[in-house]
DNA sequence: AAGCGGGTTGCATTTATTGCAACGCGGCGT
DNA sequence: ACGCCGCGTTGCAATAAATGCAACCCGCTT
């Protein structure tokens, strides 16, 4: 009952234990549980929860209980955008010193892949600047890894049913071709593609997850083949952990 | 970027404004940035900054720039309906290739519309679009889906006994006209609007239900007239479509 | 009818927020 | 070096909140 009697001295951290404390409640809270869960009178209880339902923190159902609301969605949605790029750079520089290569983040972008950030390399032979520029999502392991959660029937959707437009022999040809190289990168964890968005070009991404699971962008390593198709299996368990550790840093209080 | 709303009255007003203040800047506010923002003393950012920050709801980095913090995920975890936010991304992606058009999803807040998602071909990166944001219940196609199942009596209710505010000729003036277009809207299964929210817009939607069959959340597209009113007719369909899908995937259980 | 619990509202008191001022800090140009 | 400007923090009085008690309405049980 008591549960977690502390010292709330700011309204900030008033308002934010009534949250959780709804948030903690399986079905919802009334007015009167709620205002037995803070320990206060009920008439606060009934003056504090009503602008929070006004202002769609809070949904109050027909049967008087007070469920968390939508925009508490819509907040953590940019939460998550704003700390995937906050806390990405750092793994990704990791991620680069560790494999000796060119490191990128992509987003679906339509039926493309965004690259939204790139960490270079010690090396002086690699790709130029991929920042906002997109590519196929059928011939890169980035769009394999972001597209990991579609189902197949989307998946096919999103590539149209006619041929694909292929870069290079060893690229799919077909989405039924596409579906198979992805059904073996899901079970990996990670996607490797050799030669198939440019034929001297090898590349590894993992997918990275917001709080929810969903996959909301892709860390990759890309480099000539020459240099990284003999450890290509390695710079992929390298990049699967990377994706692994930006996932939970990104939904988790302590970083570094 | 100047603070858009007047009118916080309450303590929660101003705590959820400043969160919104801080969620809407693409690189996170500092003290003086977030005052100005506010259109308040720079002593109060400071204040009010410190506590929000400790409870991990902001995140300061060692730029001095507020950024919103992990603790916002452990409550919107919980926060509506997951399964919903789950699914519809690929159901709207695809509904998007198809159309070639923004895609939203949308909820009922009060007697407002609240975007809550949105799919196009920009995904996070300078997303100014429509999520968080509420519309007018009556002149949308979304807001006319998401009353489909209301009473008559309730939906004059909601909308009040005044003449509605109109955006646009197009828009119904009165209750009993609103009433009109949803009738026709109900027969048909899917809303089109046109010129009704702004003149040059057009759009369709349709209702998304959960296992019981309530409504829960309206999928649409919304284009400019130009590039979408030739062939709204067969958007409708497709967005009723996508809608039904949806409806269907999140009522089903077995789902990877 | 009376009792009970949930929900809301009035009002005096208590408490916290507000804005002004001042201060320390770090960069930058003359 | 100096002064200047912008940023961030802190004291302090006036202001504007939140708080708790009470009363009230409503539906339901006893």
């Amino acid at each position: 009952m008591h549960g977690m009697s502390e010292g709330a001295r700011s309204t900030a951290a008033r308002l934010l234990a009534a949250l959780e404390a709804i948030s903690n409640s399986r079905d919802g809270l009334t007015v009167a549980e709620f205002a037995r869960a803070l320990g206060r009178d009920k008439s606060i209880a009934s003056r504090q929860l009503r602008p929070l339902v006004d202002l769609g923190v809070l949904e109050r159902g027909p049967d008087g209980r007070h469920r968390l609301g939508w925009r508490l969605f819509t907040l953590a949605a940019r939460a998550g955008d704003q700390r995937l790029l906050l806390l990405a750079p750092p793994v990704m520089r990791r991620l680069s010193d560790l494999s000796g290569e060119r490191v990128h983040l992509s987003v679906l972008h339509g039926r493309e892949v965004l690259t939204i950030l790139s960490e270079s390399s010690r090396q002086m032979i690699e790709a130029v600047d991929w920042v906002g520029r997109t590519a196929p999502v059928h011939c890169t392991s980035s769009g394999r890894v972001l597209l990991f959660d579609h189902r197949d029937d989307d998946v096919r959707c999103l590539l149209g049913d006619e041929r694909l437009a292929v870069r290079s022999s060893a690229a799919p040809a077909t989405a039924e071709d596409f579906l198979r190289r992805l059904c073996e990168a899901r079970k990996l964890g990670y996607a490797l593609v050799d030669g198939e968005f440019d034929v001297d070009l090898v590349a590894a991404a993992a997918p990275v997850r917001d709080f929810s699971g969903r996959i909301v962008a892709s860390i990759n390593v890309s480099a000539p083949a020459y240099r990284l198709k003999e450890r290509l299996w390695h710079t992929g368990r390298q990049v699967a952990s990377a994706a692994a550790h930006l996932s939970k840093a990104i939904s988790s209080q302590a970083d570094h």
